[in-house]
DNA sequence: ATAGAAATTAGAATTATTCTTGCTAGATCG
DNA sequence: CGATCTAGCAAGAATAATTCTAATTTCTAT
C-alpha cells in the first residue's frame, strides 16, 4: 500500500494547505475551492451559496464572492459567462470551451481535437499578442 | 451612369423600408439600425441612446433597448457579451468572433482563414447539434 | 498575549436591464 | 373621411446580479 489518505476503509477530507497558488487559504475559502473540484457542473455564485450551507452554515453570500473572485484572481478556477446570465465557475484549467446544452440545461466542457492551435486558425494580423480566448456554444447533444 | 441615389453629387439618405427580415420598421427602429451599419464599432445600448440623439431627440432609452431586442430577435444584428460588462451590438451577420484590444480599448471582428469550420475542430459527441458559436478573444494588437 | 493586517459578515448601494403604464401614431375598416 | 384597433414609444419604477461599506472576527507575527 503506498498511499492512503486515512486507516479507515473512507477516505479521509484532505487537509487544508496554506495556501494554493500563492493565495492564503482561509476556512471558505477551502470549502468554496473544494466543491467546485467535487461538484463540476459550473454553479453560480448562489449555487455555490446554497450548496455550502451544509459545511459552513454561517457563511454570507458576499463572502462567496469574495471568495470566488480571489481563486479567479489567483488562477485557481475560471469565471464563465453565458450571455447575461449570472457568472458560473470552472475548476477545469485545461485550455477548454462551453458548450450550452439547451434540452438539460447543463454546461459542458468542451476541448479541440488533438493538434488543433486556435491560434492558428484565426485571421489575425501578425504579431497580436493573445492573452485570453473564451468559446462558448449552444445546441443540443444527441440523445444518448 | 448605372447607378446613383440622387441628382446631385451628394449621397441623400436611403429610404426606410417599410420591414426589414420581417420585422416592421419604425422611425426609431430605422435610426437605430443605421447607426449601427454606419457605425461599426459595437456600441453598448448607451452608446447609441447618446450617439442617436443629434437625430431623434426625444427618443428614450427603453426605446434603444427595445430596438436592439427587435433587430437582435429577427436576426438583423447580433448582440456582443464581454465578460459582465454591458452587452455590445454588431452589424455584421456574417460568422466572426471578437476581439478586444487592451491597448486602444477596441473590438475587431475577426475572422477564420479561408476553410476552416470551427465545428470541425472540436471535440463534440458525432450528432451534436450547435445552434450558435461565440467566440471572444482579449489581447494587444501590433502597435503597427 | 498583543498589535496589525486580512477576511468575513450583514446589509446598503450600484447599475445594466426589464417592466409597467399611459400615450401616440400609423394601419385598418366602414 | 372618421372611428377604431394595435403596435410602439416614453418616462420612470422595479429587478437582480454584483459590489461596496462598516463593523466584527480571525489570523499572523512579534
Ligand atoms: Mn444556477
Ligand atoms: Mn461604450
Ligand atoms: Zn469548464
Ligand atoms: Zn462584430
Amino acid at each position: 500500500m503506498v498511499t492512503r489518505s486515512s486507516d479507515h476503509g473512507l477516505d479521509a477530507s484532505p487537509e487544508m494547505p496554506a495556501e494554493i497558488s500563492g493565495l492564503r487559504m482561509t476556512r471558505q475559502r477551502w470549502e468554496v475551492y473544494r466543491l467546485l473540484m467535487d461538484q463540476r457542473d459550473h454553479p453560480t455564485a448562489n449555487d455555490v451559496f446554497m450548496r455550502i450551507k451544509d459545511r459552513l452554515p454561517n457563511i454570507s453570500l458576499a463572502t462567496v464572492y469574495n471568495c470566488l473572485e480571489a481563486l479567479v484572481q489567483h488562477g485557481v478556477i475560471r469565471q464563465v459567462n453565458f450571455d447575461r446570465e449570472s457568472s458560473r465557475f470552472c475548476p477545469n484549467l485545461a485550455e477548454h470551451g462551453h458548450f450550452h446544452d439547451k434540452l438539460s440545461g447543463a454546461i459542458h466542457d468542451v476541448v479541440f481535437k488533438p493538434g488543433v492551435n486556435l491560434a492558428d486558425i484565426l485571421d489575425l494580423p501578425p504579431g497580436t499578442l493573445i492573452t485570453d480566448i473564451e468559446i462558448t456554444l449552444r445546441g443540443e447533444l444527441p440523445v444518448s
